[in-house]
DNA sequence: AGCCCGATGTATCGCCCCGATACATCGCCC
DNA sequence: GGGCGATGTATCGGGGCGATACATCGGGCT
């Protein structure tokens, strides 16, 4: 997952550690942050693997601070052509782990890079998800009717909300998708 | 966090840990599962600190099923005193921890074992943490504008109704409990 | 009668991520 | 000239997850 967005956030420009933390915080919004201590391991084993590398030839874009006594300085990391590849590929796969509430975020995060058909691919997963959930907490609220407390019931029922109202949020950007779909070629509406 | 689950469904019933999990999901609902993976571990953990214990004298719960060659059967937990204890001792102290993501709704789901002071402790913590988080999430935005690419906008945007959306909830829930505060004692009522 | 399959049931393993922590420097204000 | 918050890199222990393995049970199909 970190994999992805690092590959992500590299492919528009080379960045250290830290600065891609604070991208990372405001590309990912509310649902996901990757503290350091997921970061710098996985900046290592992408590094070990061949996917990025650093760019301590550039460190003079800060040329104009001091000399640097003996400092360790920045580590600026970006992406090899394996790298990209290898971003591509991920983007690509979409696999029902897409639709997973972590990844998926993720994925949609980059949605920009992504492949329109497997926009979609991505979007559709996510939302029957998020109904087998939906049904599933539906059915168990239906069937303890009434045995609950107050609390766990409050607690399902806003847990229901919160995953209708992403089912909708989807439907809307799945018919969006489709919208712009349909310019490339001529209508034409197909099933299922 | 998996500790006080056992802990407060032990708190009603002896479960085995299928029952367990069973339980876990429909009490918890949408926002979190607890796989084997952890359950089975947990379990052990506890056994092994003293918070429960096996109770397999009640075993001929199940005698009518036939005699069971050389089979494991169903390993059923209990709570012990220190368990007990343990459990009370969780609910009440309600560190920031308790506002976390995860934490909170498994405080929530045992709030009807928690004391009411505490109750709103945890509601309003919780409920300053979501309000944090929102400003972040929209002087971030402020900040961007117009340079995020639409789905990471639209990303962002999703994020910051659904953190809004938990902060009325929470305002709602925070302002019945201090209602139901207000006549601790007995029948005297009018209230702000 | 014979068979398969899905639910029930316990358990482990490797991987990923998090929070806490440590340490160093920079720029700035007082 | 001292402190302090932001910038910056890095590690460690622990907890949770998905995959996997294995076993039994009840039922339905043929």
């Amino acid at each position: 997952m970190l994999e992805l967005a690092v590959l992500g956030l590299l492919h528009e420009a080379p960045l250290h550690g830290y600065e891609l933390r604070q991208r990372l915080k405001a590309t990912l919004g509310t649902f996901r942050a990757f503290s350091y201590g997921s970061l710098y391991p996985t900046l290592r084993r992408m590094k070990d693997a061949g996917w990025i590398a650093e760019d301590e030839g550039d460190a003079e874009v800060v040329a104009g601070a001091p000399p640097l006594t003996g400092r360790r300085g920045k580590v600026v990391y970006k992406l090899t052509a394996d790298g990209k590849e290898r971003f591509t590929e991920l983007l690509a796969e979409a696999g029902p782990s897409a639709w997973e509430d972590e990844t998926f975020g993720v994925h949609f995060a980059f949605f920009s890079q992504t492949d329109p058909a497997v926009r979609v691919r991505i979007l559709e997963g996510r939302r029957s998800r998020l109904e087998e959930r939906r049904e599933g907490v539906r059915s168990g609220l239906a069937r303890t009717r009434g045995r609950l407390d107050t609390y766990t019931r409050q607690l399902q029922e806003h847990g229901l909300e919160s995953v209708d109202r992403e089912v909708r949020w989807l439907t809307e950007l799945i018919e969006t998708e489709r919208r712009q779909h349909e310019k490339p070629s001529q209508h034409h509406q197909n099933g299922t």
